[in-house]
RNA sequence: GGGCUCGUAGUGAAGUGGUCUAUCACGCCUCCCUGUCACGGAGGAGAUCGCCGGUUCGAAACCGGUCGAGCCCGCCA
């Protein structure tokens, strides 16, 4: 029977059997010792008969192997147990050596990521690039987990869509059986239509983006994890979730992988659980203060002062991720909803620099959707829209909910220069393989 | 869409007019090595310096073009 490397330590004194993937050779003479890698980690096998050390004579990082031997306690040997008296057997052999290192920590170098991308089905078997996404999966469970907690239903809404759900972002249009047809850039309206049925909802699930942008924060295929909440006494209630759910998530990463996360340099955790919330006016005068560069007439933030008001509020209040509230009206969507000012109720979330998620509230009005609508140069009649339009007729209560960049949090919690480190296969105006 | 930068063995880097017949590290091959864990030691193979053209007695280096890539801005997650 297959026993795992994390499982190993149980059968000490015992014969054993692994399977895995060599990772590491190291011929000392006399003495061999090689590194097992299966999904639970790595193994050290000690190999002293010379006609098994020949057996992976010519084959490379990769080989598939099975290996029976005797585990023994051994404090010299890494996690304290090893292989001795191992017989392997060549599952698969490998001859061709690795185009990129395995055993050692890739370069991530802005000039260095297209070789990265193009090795990337074999980069990925580098531990350094494994604990990547393993976190990025720890951090979506603990999504999910504090979602269900509160009574969201995960949900899953089409790809394949009439037309844009946000007018202006730029969108893939492609051929579907002779009609025009788009890929979502986001699941907005399916998801606000479903709080007609569960009230509250989530889905994680790509978007896609046909923006010319070319940065260190920006990809043509995201993963969003977009929330939904009806009921909501007023917009607080939303950003009050969205910043439990981040405190939770952000927390407990460092909490139970704390030891990986200090391994790839990740910062170390400056937040408290009420996030520090300026309104948009209040950051382009506090940065215009203390910078002396006049932000006031900036619709938005400036990626400048994205990472100002970070590190600002790190200082001033122990705590690196801030709302950026109140967004100016005339940046908002027809399905939010205003402010009898010139604001919205929209925030930003903002964590090291970076906006990792847009919180408002949702217009749930029938009239005043279609209003906003008409004003934004939408036919209400379209296709796209109409089904949308149907389920407020039929019934909205008030609700709001946010859209997050999973993409974004991983590259951020870990501490990453570019969001496509935090993606297995990313998607960019140039990259379209692997 | 606008601006800036970069392209040298499989990988990462050095070299900014001649001493480059291109240097180093990792990886690879051969040999030595019984406690390695970025093992160590000796030797070896591997690059028409992205491509095309030009300047020059001479170009990896300078100029023009081209292809590829990156970063910033706009926009956004």
């Amino acid at each position: 029977m297959r026993i795992l490397s994390k499982d190993l330590k149980a059968y000490a004194g015992e014969k054993v059997l692994i399977q895995g993937w060599l990772h590491k050779k190291r011929l000392l003479g006399g003495l061999t010792f090689i590194n097992v890698r299966d999904r639970g980690g790595l193994t050290q096998v000690v190999i002293k008969d010379k006609e098994e050390v020949e057996k992976l004579r010519g084959l490379q990082i990769g080989t598939v192997l099975e290996v029976e031997g005797n585990l023994v306690e051994e404090p010299r040997a890494p996690g304290g147990v090893e292989l001795h008296d191992a017989t392997l057997t060549v599952m698969v052999p490998v001859t061709d050596e690795p185009p990129i290192e395995i055993d050692k920590p890739l370069s991530h170098k802005s000039d260095n990521l297209d070789t990265l991308f193009d090795n990337r089905v074999v980069g990925l078997r580098n531990l350094q690039e494994t604990t990547i996404f393993k976190i990025r999966s720890e951090l979506t469970r603990y999504i999910r987990e504090f979602l269900y907690k509160n009574d969201f239903v995960e949900i899953n809404t089409p790809k394949l869509v009439a037309g844009a759900a946000e007018g202006g972002a730029e969108v893939f249009k492609l051929d579907y059986f002779g009609q025009e047809a788009t890929l979502a850039q986001s699941p907005q309206l399916y998801k606000q239509i479903m709080v007609g049925v569960f009230e509250r909802v989530f889905e994680i699930a790509p978007a896609f983006r046909a923006e010319l942008s070319a940065t260190t924060r920006h990809v043509s295929e995201v993963t969003m994890l977009d929330i939904e909440m009806g009921f909501i006494k007023d917009h607080n209630d939303v950003l009050t979730m969205v910043q439990d759910l981040v405190y939770n998530v952000l927390t407990r990463v460092y909490e139970e992988h704390g030891d990986e996360l200090k391994k790839l340099n990740a910062p170390e955790l400056v937040v408290k659980p009420e996030f520090p919330r300026y309104t948009m006016a209040e950051i382009h005068a506090l940065f215009t203060k203390e910078t002396g560069k006049d932000t006031s007439k900036e619709i938005d933030l400036t990626p400048e002062e994205e990472k100002w008001i970070c590190e600002y509020s790190k200082k001033q209040n122990g705590c690196e991720a801030v709302f950026a509230t109140n967004l100016p009206k005339s940046k908002m969507k027809f399905y939010h909803m205003a402010n009898d000012d010139d604001t919205a109720r929209s925030a930003d979330l903002l964590f090291r620099g970076i906006e990792i998620s847009t919180v408002p509230q949702r217009e749930h009005r029938y009239e005043n959707v279609v209003t906003q609508m008409k004003a934004a140069g939408i036919d209400p009649t379209h296709p796209g829209f109409s089904h949308f339009l149907l389920a407020f007729k039929h019934g909205m209560p008030p609700h709001g909910g946010c859209g997050f960049g999973i993409d974004r949090l991983t590259e951020k919690v870990i501490g990453l220069g570019n969001v496509k480190e935090a993606i297995l296969f990313p998607r960019d105006i140039n990259r379209l393989a692997p």
